[in-house]
DNA sequence: ACTAAAATGTTACATTATAACATTACGTTT
DNA sequence: AAACGTAATGTTATAATGTAACATTTTAGT
């Protein structure tokens, strides 16, 4: 179980998103149906809101979104969702960019690492156990105990290059 | 030169810190005019500041002391100096806490990693190695190529654990 | 239906950061 | 030293991000 996984690609431009959508929605409700946790009409929508793309998503947008449905919102409500949607590990924060992203694979706690591409704005994420050892060995060095890490690389993914962006 | 440093390990509770603020101080004026950048007062106070303590510091704690020295001062007099600073690899920002720290050792651009205590605020930085080699693999694995990375650990160091905190 | 807990609504405000333009300080040329 | 141009700082206003506190509504379990 200890294996390095892509968590979520860098997807190509053109590709079937509303399945990524569709997919992240059914396997948030087993999730939350296997957990008892309420996935309700508010937190389905929010979720729906950053799967919008592979873009991470700021929570104002977010807010904005939602005001257009006519729901009536503010601030809270966002922050609210997001903070459980992340609990769940349904959605990761990007710290270096103050946004949100889905997250490819909840089903199981992980350490993640992103690729965050500077052209197109998506983001690759990364389960790797290569990483996540690598800095535990390293943790242990300083006799530090790790309770969280955050991973966040800024550059430019291979199709952006590839047009010579 | 593709070493492993500990470039400021988590410091005991009690040592000179007037040495580790006299020498970042020294070492920035060396830089600067090395480089042929000003290392104006305001410049300089501010590092100050970052480096009151290894705890990171936040932008307006800065700009409140600031205050107090009389100096007429605003939001933009800290961001400015702080980006100054991070230019010149004097200081580091903290992503997942918006907070700034003194660098251990400007001299050299750098990847650096941080462990930062929940317990006592402290951060340690490492430059190293062996974990920027192994994100510039995976990096390549995924045709994506760097610009910056940050990584930054949380969890509790050595002492806090010994202290039973 | 009743109740307690969870979720959401609502208002207000705190924190973090930047835009835009005015003024001052500084180094260079003359 | 005076004039000039650029870099640095001052100043005002506002944008962007996030939370506290309390009211109301919804929900699950009895």
């Amino acid at each position: 179980m200890s294996k390095n996984k892509v968590i979520s690609p860098f997807k190509p431009a053109a590709h079937r998103h509303q399945d990524c959508l569709q997919s992240a929605i059914t396997i948030a409700q087993q999730q939350c149906d296997a957990s008892g946790q309420r996935f309700t009409r508010l937190r389905r929508r929010v979720l729906e809101l950053v799967w919008q793309s592979h873009e991470p998503v700021k929570a104002y947008d977010i807010l904005g979104e939602l005001k257009q449905d006519s729901e009536s919102s503010a601030p809270p409500t966002v922050y609210r969702a997001l903070d459980f949607l992340q609990e769940q590990g349904l959605v990761h924060k990007i710290e270096s960019l103050n946004a949100y992203v889905g997250c490819g694979d909840p089903k199981e706690s992980h350490s993640c690492q992103f690729f965050i591409c500077h052209d197109c704005g998506t983001v690759a994420e990364l389960d790797d156990a290569d990483i996540r050892n690598l800095i535990k060995k390293k943790a242990k060095g300083l006799g530090f105990k790790i309770d969280d890490e955050m991973v966040e690389i800024r550059g430019h993914c291979q199709e952006c290059l590839d047009a010579g962006k």
